[in-house]
DNA sequence: ACCTGAACACCGTTCAAGT
DNA sequence: ACCTGAACACCGTTCAAGT
């Protein structure tokens, strides 16, 4: 029963074996494969092959690790390059931070954390003011709208149909579609006739539909820079 | 050690202390004070003076308990009267799913559930839908509206400073606007700029404003019906 | 300083047994 | 039919002990 394969667990585990950087990287590893549900400390010291209450002299608890490995996933941010007009980089601010959220939708799920505002979260509604610090719109529609558009792209990104690799059932976007194809079509007709004559609606078409309706506002206040 | 007051656990409860309704009863009470992360198989077994196996006889597992509650809270919804204007009834009909969710928040965390659409959310549909149809919306914009729509609600409800009773952090909205606050002026200077001017916007104002954006596209579409 | 072993107080769920 | 007791396989966390 000695150690004979590569894959048998070790006797003990050299000094420095573990780090906070390790660490991190193999939750986001067990998340990214099997979901933020699968994570567990015994899992977690299992992929490092270590004992559990090893991680405890890294972390002082598991949401410790959970908020390091939020921060580990919102420095994956992408700014996007400085657009042509202030208004087409408020676009692609919200598009970039929705992205964000969409390729790592754990960062949904993390959102309720009791977390400090990340450097990226920072950087993003700097910008985002200032854009529309240029465009001219006051402060009261300025955070009106950001507060608006925040809450729309956290709405957009929870509905997103994310294919996660450890789980069958479809996403809340299509459980959601499926379940309404199936309602009686006589108590239900309205429904039905969007249904029936409605075949393709990305979730990308209706996310840039109520980017452009939150938007409308600025291009109306400010003065718009035409068509691009 | 024998019973003696009526606060001992009795020896044995009598055959039909236990039904779906008074679990799923016992369940929204003790979510809607110590919250949903407090509700164990063990707690409301002891909330109803059973044993915790004695749920199994109701409910298959503790999920289908959850959907149960989900399902009973939704019926609370409070369809609004017809409105003057299809254009107000639209806003009542958001407005009171809103509400709905930010007096129920467990309904925003169970959101997840596989759970078939409730009876609440297919007559909210129906009923958007056919505002929609009658203010001469197309097919398409009138699903993207509804989508887009859904999503903001979505937003707004998780983000809503829903004053729970059972935990003394603040909310997501407080502790965002809090940690912007501390962030260094000289590199967040638009941040700053707009929080200094900018004393009361309450969550209700946030969410008037964007729901207004979102519907622009309507009055802009079909006929106005001027204000009301 | 860092990792371990054993223990504690929890979970959700099962199943044969009582009534 | 309905409730119980004991058990199973999990959790996160602690702490004294080893190295």
């Amino acid at each position: 029963v000695s150690s004979s394969a590569s894959d048998s667990p070790r006797r003990r585990a050299p000094r420095g074996t573990l780090n906070q950087q390790v660490i991190v990287a193999a939750a986001i590893k067990i998340i990214e494969t099997h979901g933020l549900d699968a994570l567990s400390t015994r899992g977690l010291a299992r992929a490092l092959d270590v004992r559990q209450t090893a991680l405890y002299t890294h972390f002082p608890d598991k949401e410790a690790i959970l908020r390091a490995v939020a921060m580990e996933l919102f420095a994956r941010f992408k700014m996007p390059d400085s657009a042509a007009s202030d208004g087409e980089m408020l676009r692609a601010l919200i598009r970039a931070y929705f992205r964000l959220l969409i390729d790592n939708p754990v960062l949904v799920q993390l959102a309720s954390l009791p977390e400090s505002v990340s450097e990226t979260e920072a950087r993003v509604f700097e910008a985002l003011y200032g854009c529309l610090h240029r465009l001219g719109i006051d402060h009261r529609n300025a955070a009106a709208l950001v507060a608006s558009l925040s809450r729309y792209v956290l709405g957009s990104a929870t509905m997103y149909p994310a294919r996660h690799k450890w789980e069958e059932e479809p996403s809340l976007w299509e459980r959601h579609r499926d379940q309404l194809a199936t309602l009686p079509p006589e108590r239900y007709p309205a429904i039905h006739d969007v249904l029936q004559n409605l075949p393709t609606l990305t979730q990308e078409e209706v996310f840039e539909y109520g980017l452009e309706a939150l938007l409308n506002a600025v291009d109306a206040a400010g003065g718009t820079q035409a068509g691009g």
